[in-house]
RNA sequence: GCGCUCGUAGCUCAGUGGAUAGAGCAACGGACUUCUAAUCCGUCGGUCGUUGGUUCGAAUCCAACCGGGCGCGCCA
């Protein structure tokens, strides 16, 4: 359902662009009355006034001139009733599967098996597995792929580690790297060693691969992320191609040497290279993307490409996309798109860090946001929903592009912009249903101001999604249900439902219900579980 | 030095070139023999970093400056 375009329709033929939005005035207003005034040399209020007379709204809409001309729309409360019973009625309330499906590759999470998980990683997973839930949910065919770090110099080092001491901290085996230049030399041959396939490396390596995949998996489920064994697209299984992918690019006149390694400038010499071959001859993360990014158009094939990686890699990838294109491996119609995101911070503004001053681990981190939400309720399962929904809602209801401030007193508040603030919306609505018995959908009326202020907001789940699959701003979801909650709680506060005589009764039974089900469909498609009872 | 990004109420944040810039928190004042008060209603609170420019109209676009964060050749 989409009232916008259905006042925009019925102006066709009068506006070019109808620019038909949400306003605090009326339910919806036009302001093309103003930009047309100066191309047709007329008073802005005349404009509108002549949109009022000649556009057709019959059975839809009030329409009157307002302010310094615009033109305010007031839906019949009649058309919002019977909008309201369809919605109801429909499996996907009132959302359409996308009339243009693509295969969209998702790259996500991306841990390095050497180390554990952090609480860096909490904003490339769970921003990705909402993005993936969100496109999957509208019709797109996803791929999921968690480009683990599985290869290179931290391998050479966790590996010599753990054969010289048996201890698999990559932390202390950075130390040590860090401090013991004869470790250093020798975790440097261990790469080499890795990468030209040494039997007993390999079997290290594949032992520390195999635990950090069981862990990251455990991580995941606890977490409520979807992605499963077969996500897994390790940077060493790109390792073959590599030196097709240089000579491609050579061959193509891309490539230039520079200090004895071999870089591509996409953006000129004076900006900085992208380097695909070092001067030792070894390969980076730039190659890899690339050949990860040509297998992704060539062989799967995609047609859209998100990278949910952090801010800070924005000129990476802009190199890498340019190369690509001029590669050819991004042809027209092929989009690949930095799905970038802001850092977590402290209290302080800075990193977010623990006291000591090391990365939180996110099992920790989890820990505790589970104890804090265990005040809350004494039901273990509907804690750990609390806290982990408490956590994600918290990094999903920011704009993704800034940084955020991690605060526990704020994201677990039972009131305001949170996850447990929905949880328990839909919790008063999931207790009113059940008192009520089997509820199926019923005709909509429409009366008190409260019923309509909601109803209005039910009906705008679609443009909703439909914003939020083409930028992927998912805070614009969350803003979403947290206004239909509010707007629930006050028509909860002066409308009875199970007193309410017949007839009435049944129509906000309707309205409970839809609500209920779009903040579970919302909340599900960022990946926030929604108990029953709180 | 070059580049990216951010600067909006005491705090945390929304804001798609359009009307008097909005929420939540905090503060203050109200509402519970309830459909879960984990809530709701109300009040208070703004030189939209600064200065120019474009425009009928700028928090939004452009330029310069100030301040914070981040990146800039062989880690990923």
């Amino acid at each position: 359902m989409n009232l916008e375009a259905l006042l925009s329709a019925r102006l066709t033929g009068i506006l070019d662009e109808p620019a038909v939005r949400r306003s605090p005035h009326a339910d919806f207003q036009s302001g093309a009355a103003l930009a047309l005034a100066r191309v047709r040399r007329k008073q802005p209020r005349e404009i509108a006034a002549d949109v009022v007379a000649r556009a057709n709204l019959a059975g839809l809409a009030s329409a009157e001139v307002s302010g310094p001309g615009f033109v305010n729309f007031t839906i019949s409360d009649a058309v919002l009733a019977a909008a309201a019973t369809e919605v109801a009625r429909d499996p996907r309330l009132g959302v359409p599967r996308t009339g243009h499906p693509e295969t969209v590759l998702v790259d996500y999470s991306g841990p390095n098996a050497a180390k554990e998980l952090t609480v860096g990683h909490l904003r490339p997973t769970v921003i990705g597995d909402a993005v993936v839930r969100v496109l999957e949910w509208l019709g797109h065919d996803v791929i999921r792929a968690n480009h683990l770090g599985d290869w290179g110099t931290s391998f050479g080092m966790l590996i010599e580690h753990v054969i010289n001491t048996g201890d698999d901290s990559y932390q202390r085996a950075r130390a040590r790297f860090d401090t013991d230049a004869d470790f250093k030399a020798r975790a440097q041959r261990r790469v080499v060693l890795l990468q030209s396939g040494d039997p007993e490396t390999l079997r290290w390596w594949e032992r520390l691969v195999t635990e950090s995949k069981r862990d990251f998996l455990d991580a995941y489920e606890r977490l409520g992320v979807t992605l499963t064994e077969g996500d897994f697209a390790g940077e060493s299984s790109y390792q073959p191609w590599l030196a097709e992918v240089v000579d491609e690019l050579t061959a193509k006149g891309l490539l230039v040497e520079s200090d004895g390694a071999l870089c591509a400038f996409p953006f000129g010499r004076d900006h900085a290279p992208l380097i695909v071959r070092k001067s030792d001859g070894g390969y980076g993360y730039a190659t890899t993307d690339l050949a990860a990014l040509r297998y992704r158009t060539q062989e799967l094939p995609a047609t859209r490409l998100l990278y949910v990686v952090g801010a800070p890699q924005r000129t990476h990838f802009a190199m890498v996309f340019a190369v690509a294109r001029a590669a050819g491996w991004l042809p027209d119609g092929v989009h690949a798109e930095h799905v970038a995101f802001g850092s977590i911070l402290g209290p302080d503004g800075r990193m977010f860090r623990s006291r000591s001053g090391a990365s939180v681990k996110l099992a920790e981190l989890l820990d505790e946001a589970v104890a804090r939400a265990g005040e809350l309720t004494t039901d273990p399962a509907v804690a750990a929903a609390v806290a982990v929904g408490a956590v994600k809602y918290a990094d999903l209801s920011s704009d993704r592009t800034g940084d955020y401030v991690f605060d526990w007193d704020r994201m677990l508040a039972l009131t305001g912009n949170t996850g447990p603030y929905l949880q328990y919306a839909y919790a008063r609505i999931s207790s009113i249903l059940d008192r009520a018995g089997a509820v199926t959908p019923a005709a909509v009326t429409v009366t008190d101001p409260a019923e309509r202020a909601l109803v209005l907001e039910l009906l705008a789940f679609e443009p909703v999604m439909t914003g939020v699959a083409g930028s992927l701003e998912l805070h614009r979801l969350t803003g979403y249900l947290h206004t239909l909650a509010a707007l629930f709680s006050t028509f909860y506060e002066r409308c009875p439902v199970l007193r309410a005589p017949d007839g009435v009764r049944e129509s906000r039974l309707t309205l409970c219900l839809l609500t209920g089900r779009i903040l579970r469909r919302g909340l599900d498609l960022l990946g926030i579980a929604t108990p029953a009872r709180l």
